[in-house]
DNA sequence: TTTTGACCGGATTTGAAATCTGGTCATACG
DNA sequence: CGTATGACCAGATTTCAAATCCGGTCAAAA
């Protein structure tokens, strides 16, 4: 059907190729749920063959896996783009703030987060373990890199901070995902939720944050941009690592073919 | 089988049966998990026929529903008796630290709470809206009360400091089953999640509360006393209604004849 | 009057056949 | 020579009916 069909000449076909499947199997993702979309749909949606999906992923899960990644990532390079900005958005409580409405703004993470069990099946139960660790390790290295430049409280730990910080930035994103759920179980005009706007609950968190973990003096604007840059690499590398890693490789082996095979 | 089978003289009977079958359903229930516990079940284990449940509780699911409300009402009274002991575990962040490990001490309720899915089936689904709005009610009016007394900071709205503080103490309650999740999934002696003890984590989840929503200035001996007082009486009042309304309701029928029937 | 357990019907489970779909690979094509 | 494809396979999932189970009732026993 496809009049290209076969070798092309473009290096940046795959990549672009790539790009395509994701959206499709995005959009299908966001109207069908997981459950209700096959790889084949996807496909169709791109306008190739069944096959070819395998020549970038190696798995259903993992093409699932990596259109989450990219939403993650993007969330990420949004929050990038604002450090590199103003400064300030390192800071544990407009990092929360920020980050908080970028995910909440897209349906995907959105849905994800909410495990709105039907959205994305078992995906939000797909724990890869080297994510984990992964999120764990620049989660810890960002909050030491806090606490060197004094913007922590001193009598936390660095540690401590992390764990409480994370524990309550899903706290509000759990809270998030009750509100929607009540919402559209529509109650008799009743308990409407104090905290009216998602700006205004995305400020409330900010607050806790900052009231919670962050040192009360603040940091010199020489150290601020100084800490914005450190932190900037230390995102930048967990997004170049993670969002598109896999999607890399195989278009690296794709395009230029297997370097080490036979 | 019974031979005391028959029209009961003691009219404590019916409360000490009630508490009997409670007793053995809330045993099945922590070692079987709600799918596999049958009426019968409870029935056999509380020396009774399979009838009589059915004279205390309409219901499988409020029956299980009021072993629930048991260990909550258990847990309140705890704090309670706290509260008039202590009166500055009213505050809302004694009051967060202690209802944290009254709740995570108590597996019935541990396991709901992180919704171990198995342990109690669709119990944790079941949104009961006449308790979702007494809660409400309450946490409402307890925050007001905090308000009134100016122990919470006064730039924030009681209801917002409600709906920040039930974000928050949700948070550091499902970061607690991350924990056990992880933990029983043992990883390769790595990743020791920082808060080493659960204590600590009471204490974390404590100052996040006390530093985020409470004023900085002490209240005074007085004013604190007169505030637990009346927050005993609020909670007092919650336990009363919720904890045990089906089953006094029940006994009083069972003991004294339908009052107001033919 | 209180308690019981046999009984009923809907809900759940079981098991086997039918269907679907993730993943492979021989082939077509440039 | 290497890429793209879709027919194909096997295992997973769904279907559907029969068998079983269990929540809830109620006539009878105590």
């Amino acid at each position: 059907m496809n009049p290209t069909a076969g070798r092309s000449r473009d290096p940046s076909r795959g990549r672009e190729r790539a790009t395509r499947i994701l959206d499709a199997a995005e959009d299908l993702l966001l109207r069908h749920g997981a459950r209700r979309v096959t790889v084949e749909d996807v496909a169709v949606g791109a306008n190739i063959g069944k096959g070819t999906v395998y020549l970038h992923w190696e798995t259903r899960e993992k093409l699932f896996a990596a259109v989450f990644d990219r939403a993650v990532a993007r969330a990420m390079s949004e929050l990038l783009v604002a450090m590199r900005t103003r400064p300030s958005t390192c800071l544990p409580h407009q990092f929360a703030h920020d980050y908080f409405l970028a995910v909440m703004h897209r349906p995907l993470l959105r849905g994800l987060l909410l495990a709105d069990p039907e959205l994305l099946g078992r995906l939000a139960r797909q724990h890869d373990p080297a994510w984990d660790e992964r999120h764990h390790l620049v989660s810890e290295r960002y909050f030491r890199l806090l606490a060197e430049y004094g913007v922590l409280r001193a009598e936390l730990g660095a540690d401590e901070v992390a764990y409480a910080f994370q524990a309550t930035f899903e706290g509000f994103v759990r809270a998030e995902g009750e509100l929607t759920r009540s919402e559209s179980a529509a109650p008799p005009a009743a308990a409407q939720p104090a905290a009216t706007t998602l700006e205004r609950r995305a400020d409330l968190l900010a607050r806790t944050v900052e009231l919670a973990f962050e040192d009360s003096r603040p940091v010199t604007t020489d150290d601020l941009r100084s800490l914005a840059a450190d932190v900037v690499d230390l995102f930048t590398d967990l997004v170049d690592r993670r969002g598109f890693a896999d999607l890399v490789d195989l278009v690296d082996r794709a395009e230029l073919g297997a370097p080490a095979a036979s």
